[in-house]
DNA sequence: ATGGTAGACCTTCTA
């Protein structure tokens, strides 16, 4: 089973070029954060013409969160346990059907800029509840992935300008621990189990010539319980997504399990 | 040195 997880910004602005990838890579499963629209909105024909059923969380110009499937999806829970006051679309999950059955968790965790404010604050907040609702979830011993943008750079490994980002909400000491905390849970990150190299970027801003400089981080991650990575086989950044026509500026990572 | 781009949407926010 190959699992894609792609921060689109923005899924109806950039369609061709999402449809066009999903043509040619055909993961059997994706997450999709920033679609920047309500589910109404979602072009959920366009992917189902390419064989995928569609679950969506949205929300009207910020974040919201998608899951396609080739095979059918139960128990789908959207957004993040444990505040009901917060509105953010920023979680999905679901049970993706089939001979071994997986669950898919898609997040699109908050950017948390600036720091020292209300954002940052939510920020750890939202990966507080993150947390405790995987360890919920832990005792089931199911094959599970937790995919998406989580908005944090694990360590200097990940990142081309360690001091760019020293002042940034994506590489603060407590952002980086509270995402080791998640793997002290007993989850894998896919990619640095997988052999992933230094230089595995997946977000390159839009902005300075990031891409032509090469100035990226790694961003977006694939954390899998343990009945999941044993089963780990491949993980690809297609990097050479965010050189094509009118780009995200993240690039899809995909996970292979031999499920 | 404190830029620079992109998307949604309507004037500014988020990233």
């Amino acid at each position: 089973m190959r699992l894609a997880t792609w921060n689109v910004n923005s899924v109806n602005a950039r369609l061709e070029t999402v449809l066009a990838w999903f043509e040619a890579a055909s993961p059997d499963v994706a997450v999709l954060q920033e679609i920047k629209c309500i589910d109404e909105k979602f072009p959920a024909e366009a992917f189902e013409r390419l064989g995928y059923n569609v679950a969506v969380h949205g929300q009207k110009t910020y974040n919201g969160v998608a899951m396609l499937s080739k095979t059918p999806m139960e128990d789908i829970r959207r957004g993040l346990p444990g505040d009901e006051t917060d509105e953010q679309a920023r979680y999905i999950e679901t049970v993706v059907s089939g001979a071994r059955p997986v669950r898919v968790i898609g997040i699109y965790l908050p950017n948390g800029n600036p720091i020292g404010t209300e954002k940052f604050a939510y920020k750890l907040a939202w990966m507080e509840r993150l947390n405790r609702h995987i360890r919920t979830l832990l005792p089931l011993e199911e094959p599970m992935v937790i995919a998406g943008d989580y908005n944090v750079i694990p360590s200097e490994a990940d990142v081309e300008k360690p001091k760019d980002w020293l002042g940034d909400a994506l590489f603060q000491p407590e952002s980086r621990a509270a995402y080791r905390a998640l793997q002290n849970l007993g989850l894998t990150d896919a990619y640095m189990a997988a052999d992933g190299a230094p230089g595995g970027y997946t977000f390159w801003d839009y902005q300075a010539g990031a891409w032509p400089r090469n100035n990226g981080i790694r961003i977006d991650h694939a954390l899998l319980s343990p009945q999941a990575a044993d089963r780990l086989v491949r993980v690809d950044i297609h990097r050479d997504v965010r050189g094509g026509e009118k780009p995200s500026d993240h690039v899809p990572v995909v996970v292979e399990l031999n499920l």
